[in-house]
DNA sequence: TACGTGATGCCC
DNA sequence: GGCATCACGTAG
């Protein structure tokens, strides 16, 4: 397994393993949970920024109304998730770029969205990226964390596993909590379906789920 | 709490 | 063209 060194800070350095195909097979559901810990890198001209993934959700295709891939829809912008597992899947909402990581097999329009992070490197860029020096308030959400790490549509199609954007081995989260998605009041009964996950307490999760 | 923003795709 | 969508910042 390849492994990426990350600098955190001026004299230390993170050796940290980047994930492979057989990681990225895994049940989208299971992968969900997994990812939480993961490291998310993306290396720029300006520099490298990552950190810690602490919330995830599962869109599971097309049974899930609020999968864009529901009832197999196939355009330019969902043909990505019939892909291969560990391929990004990057979109526009309103004026954010969102990142998604594809799962399932071929021809499974699978995939994880990315909701939070827990900042670890790069910290000052994705400070002024983002405009703000509230740590909480810098990659607390799916549009910020794309905004903090430069995370853009020329990414769409990337693999995860070579630079410039990675996931790699973090650290075992000590407890995981699961609840409803956010923003799919719209989509009948998949609404209710619980393919959130976060760590438990983590200060860098997005906001609550309505109920 | 409410509004403006504005890429993409689907339905007329 | 019109509308809904896996957000966010700002104003009030």
């Amino acid at each position: 397994m390849k492994s990426y060194k990350l600098m955190i800070s001026e004299n230390r350095e993170l050796t940290c393993p980047v994930l492979d195909e057989e990681f990225f097979s895994l049940p989208t559901l299971k992968l969900a949970q997994e990812l939480l810990g993961c490291i998310l890198i993306k290396e720029t001209e300006e520099g490298v920024s990552a950190g810690y993934i602490v919330e995830t959700e599962a869109y599971i295709g097309p049974e899930d109304r609020a999968s864009h891939a529901f009832g197999n829809r196939r355009t330019k912008r969902t043909e990505i998730m019939f892909k291969q597992a560990g391929l990004s899947y990057t979109y526009i909402m309103h004026t954010h770029c969102l990142v998604n990581v594809v799962s399932g097999p071929p021809e499974k329009p699978e995939a994880v969205l990315i909701r939070a992070l827990e900042p670890l490197c790069g910290i000052q860029l994705m400070k002024r990226r983002r405009k703000t020096n509230d740590i909480y308030n810098l990659t607390n959400g799916p549009g910020k964390l794309t905004k903090a790490l430069g995370i853009s549509m020329e990414d769409y199609g990337r693999s995860f596993t070579a630079p410039p954007l990675l996931l790699a081995k973090g650290k075992t989260p000590k407890n995981i909590s699961q609840g409803k998605r956010i923003g799919i009041d719209n989509s009948g009964e998949a609404r209710d379906y619980p393919w959130r996950f976060w760590i438990t307490d983590n200060p860098h999760v997005s906001k609550k789920p309505k109920k």
